[in-house]
DNA sequence: CTAGATGTTAAGGT
DNA sequence: CACCTTAACATCTA
């Protein structure tokens, strides 16, 4: 379930298990993951060496091998990372695994197979090569309404627009518009300043709450929306029935009664 | 069996 | 021209 928050879990858990951690191999079990190396010359570059930093970028995890040399990882719609000890069984849909020293393996699983590795000098570039927008920690509430106010597509859809913000994916924009209240399809230019602040606030609290609860989506606090995400559930705060609608080709889940269009 | 699922991007349209 | 929308990608599950 990657977006910005899940990430940040993959990031402590890569940390942990991988930060000056000598590998001794990396097994490709699915060509399609690696994009611009081969998984020979993966194994070539990393073997015997160690990971020596990582970061999180939106939904991008960054991780530097040495200096201009490192990792970009993206986990798609169904990517994540697992930790193995000696001898478990690999998880379902393993896809590439980095065996440590310590016997310790680091298993990149993704069932759809639309996430992917791909080498990055380092994090400025890997931002400018795949334009990334203000990572949604960072940005500031001037330089949020700044960046959103001239655009005329739905709100939803620019909220996950990763070259003006980069880290809001589909489940937290409908989060974040839930709590303040704005229905998903109103266009920005509908939007006034306060509005463009009052999401920034949102995406702030969402964020931070979701980081709170270990970005477990069952677990979240009253007043939110995301576990109820599925047609016909009474919205928390009580006052509708959850609707489903297309959004930019996306599932989007709101309460008509508390988000008026 | 069909539809749909958390993301990105190329291609087509306004 | 800048911006917006849609379809396709690969695989599994409800």
């Amino acid at each position: 379930m990657p977006e910005l928050p899940d990430l940040i879990f993959y990031k402590r858990l890569f940390d942990k298990t991988a930060l000056n951690k000598k590998i001794k191999h990396v097994e490709v079990k699915a060509k399609g993951i690696l994009k611009g190396i081969s998984g020979e010359n993966l194994n070539a570059l990393l073997k015997g060496k160690a990971f020596q930093s990582s970061a999180v970028y939106g939904k991008h995890l960054f991780t530097e091998l040495e200096k201009k040399t490192g990792l970009d990882m993206h986990f798609g719609m169904t990517g994540k990372l697992i930790l193995i000890g000696k001898d478990e069984e690999l998880p379902k849909s393993a896809r590439v695994i980095f065996e440590f020293d310590n016997d310790e393996k680091l298993v990149f699983v993704d069932q759809r197979k639309i996430g992917y590795i791909s080498t990055a000098e380092d994090l400025p570039a890997l931002i400018a090569e795949k334009k990334l927008g203000p990572d949604a920690r960072d940005v500031s509430k001037e330089e949020f309404i700044k960046l959103l106010k001239d655009k005329r597509a739905s709100v939803k859809s620019v909220l996950m627009d990763q070259s003006l913000i980069a880290g809001i994916g589909n489940v937290y924009a409908d989060e974040i518009l839930f709590q303040a209240k704005i229905h998903p399809l109103k266009s920005i230019r509908e939007l006034g300043d306060e509005e463009l602040a009052l999401i920034w606030d949102k995406m702030k609290h969402v964020i931070d709450t979701a980081l709170k609860y270990q970005a477990s989506r069952k677990k979240l606090p009253q007043g939110f929306v995301i576990p109820f995400r599925k047609k016909g559930a009474t919205c928390p705060n009580g006052n509708g029935k959850i609707e489903l609608i297309k959004v930019g080709g996306r599932s989007t889940y709101f309460c008509p009664v508390c988000q008026k269009q």
